[in-house]
DNA sequence: TATTGTTATACTCTATAACTATA
DNA sequence: TATAGTTATAGAGTATAACAATA
């Protein structure tokens, strides 16, 4: 107890003090290393149990929501690839059969992917098991850390009952 | 006026309940996608501006802050790249000299890389210029995005005087 | 002419495993 | 035998630019 509702200091940040943009650039900081080390375990088990890349199940992520599939174009904006290399990242979906590629009667300059059958099936077991290993990941470092990065950059006042090391529980 | 000490409510993270789950999970996700988008502008700008990487940038940082230099194993360690490819990418650097390695005597095994006085002075302004990106990326996204990240998440209670679209100077 | 994709190129990163030299 | 690096290999991602087909 005494937990909740620690209390952060945004205003440093939002009124853009000098104070305020050392957190920033601090938190981004954090973000960057600790988002490192998540995404590549991910893409380690990515790998290992799907024979998957991330950009790849990125793309796969996006198809999933649009069963009508999507043009090239716009799946390269979503999923930050260039075009010319969407291109291959779709070709290399489509020959393991998860992916297929369409043009539309109307404008015959378009391609539009869409997950098959088999591709649909996969990526629902493969989001699962992503969703599984982001809550193992955080299991491990958890509850210190998230605490811990909010303290570290200090946007949260560490108070006397907000420490974490030890007895958590009691 | 109003907008510090916004209230967070780190307790249901920390004591673990399903709700804590949820917004640890949503946490992540939300990390994993921003830092995408940065860290994709900031490999951009090394590439152009430095011909670096960001894997290059990062075993620059390491070396930066040791002046005697890390043993390749050490590196490899820090920087999570693994031993093989530790290698290739200091081979590099040493192509470009800003970086060099050494045997030390006391054991012929080791070879020790730090860097060199250029070395030392490109990273220097590589990261000054690091830092001025990130301003500047925050600068577009600032002041909402990172209250806005926190409240999304459900970590930071929006409250009356914490709706930041707008007026926020008033 | 503009748009939509594709092709070509070149380089770096990543992972894995076999290998060498030294201790 | 164990340790520290290196070499070898193979595959994917990334960026850029030239290109073809269609509108």
């Amino acid at each position: 107890m005494g937990l909740a509702n620690v209390k952060v200091d945004l205003e440093a940040i939002i009124s853009g003090t000098q104070e305020g943009k050392k957190q920033e650039l601090r938190l981004w900081l954090r973000m960057l290393s600790t988002t490192k080390l998540i995404s590549q375990e991910i893409r380690r088990r990515l790998r290992n149990e799907f024979g998957a890349t991330l950009p790849q199940f990125d793309l796969m992520s996006q198809l999933f929501r649009e069963p009508d599939g999507l043009r090239l174009g716009e799946l390269s904006k979503r999923t930050m690839v260039t075009n010319g290399n969407i291109t291959g990242l779709v070709e290399r979906l489509e020959i393991d059969g998860l992916v297929i590629r369409e043009t539309p009667d109307g404008d015959r300059r378009v391609t539009v992917a869409r997950l098959t059958d088999k591709g649909s099936t996969a990526f629902a077991k493969m989001a699962d098991a992503h969703e599984g290993w982001l809550r193992d990941m955080m299991a491990d470092v958890e509850p210190a850390v998230i605490a811990d990065m909010l303290t570290d950059i200090g946007l949260v006042k560490r108070s006397a009952s907000n420490h974490l090391s030890g007895d958590a529980g009691a």
